[in-house]
DNA sequence: CCTCATCCGTAACTTTGTGTACGGTTCGAG
DNA sequence: CTCGAACCGTACACAAAGTTACGGATGAGG
């Protein structure tokens, strides 16, 4: 097997991954299951992923790539026209259902090892693409925060504590019209607010870091 | 045994499957364990709480009510002295090892009914307290939002993404300090933008709600 | 074509947890 | 004090999942 089929294969087997993710959440997904949909053996799942973290670890990844490549199609040559371009995307991959099962993977994984895999390979690679486009804003003249805490107060805004009330199941996925509403408000609320200067010399961006459960 | 004892043996045992959730997380929480722990049965736990589940429930309920109190408890006569104070105890429990472990285990919740248990539970007893503060602020002249709306906007901006990052392992539990700067940010940034009415007329007021994942 | 690594489909093994059952003890009501 | 409900400690049955193993088939390289 080439590298070029392995890398198509191990996409195949991802996708059979989301189906049953999405359908069974993480606690009713087995390794078996994941086998018998993407027509593969356990044994090769094991040899290629470790185990079943690492399989997880593998799909956070993938996904991560899918997120980034998403946004960095978004269109808008003006920083502004992108943000207003890229909010409701974002949004909307950050509550589908895909990342909602992720994310309640790693909510779930007994290793805690996957919450780092997603601040590494999601947030962290998000931020900065936002950040670029807050300091672009900036040499307009309309942004006087730091570009990273200005990107950091946007997504605050955009999803706010809407995220984690998807992961528990604590509230339904909103519509498109609500996902656009809520993106449009994030994004005026945060250039009005990024005019002036921060209200105060406090640590405006939050720290990464991740703990281990046990 | 009287109603009196079996609610005091129902925080007693309630308090001993805390410490085995923040301890063992969701997945590494057995019935068994739990009985063991606090000098239970099985069968009673079984006869008491109907599943795994139920039981799951009760203390999502009895954590629930916790934390009300707390912010009932919470000092200051000026609904703005109010907030200064409540900031950092809503964020502090939040972001607490308590609350993480149970909305990890809405999260890892095969039967998707926790969610709704979250919702109505904890943030629909907390939100209208919060709005009823900025309601009191709307009596002053210092707030043009309808107070539910400015609720759900402080939150956001006192919350943002950091507890679903708390929750998926992404992210270590900030200090005591940082969550106090982040209250304080979040409180000036909201009165500043509260002040004024809001920029659009989009639905402001998110929809709670949820799925059944199965 | 041949060879060898590896993939597939299937099976086996071990462990663990959920939920039920049971004998003895405890508690509360009459 | 007696009696019955229910609680405790322990055991049991069953199911499922994680991981490893194996014989045959497949694919890539020489």
């Amino acid at each position: 097997m080439t590298d070029t089929s392995r890398e198509a294969r191990t996409h195949q087997i991802a996708n059979a991954a989301y189906a049953l993710l999405e359908e069974r959440g993480y606690g009713g997904m087995s390794m078996l299951a994941v086998a018998k949909r993407a027509r593969a053996s356990n044994e090769t799942l094991y040899r290629w992923f470790g185990d079943k973290t690492g399989l997880f670890r593998a799909l956070i990844e993938i996904n991560a790539r899918s997120v980034t490549e998403r946004l960095d199609n978004a269109p808008g040559d003006d920083p502004r026209e992108a943000l207003a371009a890229l909010g409701p995307i974002l949004l909307g991959l950050l509550l589908g259902d895909r990342a909602v099962a992720l994310n309640r993977a790693a909510a779930a994984d007994p290793t805690g090892s996957l919450g780092a895999v997603l601040a590494e390979a999601g947030r962290a690679t998000v931020l900065p693409r936002i950040a670029g486009l807050f300091s672009a804003l900036a040499g307009q003249g309309a942004c006087a925060w730091p570009p990273e805490a200005a990107a950091a107060l946007y997504v605050d805004l955009l999803a706010g504590d809407w995220q984690v009330r998807r992961v528990t199941g604590a509230m339904a996925r909103p519509s498109e019209e609500e996902q656009a509403a809520r993106a449009q408000r994030a994004l005026a609320l945060c250039l009005s607010i990024i005019a002036e200067p921060p209200p105060l010399a406090a640590p405006l961006v939050p720290r990464d870091g991740c703990i281990n459960k046990d």
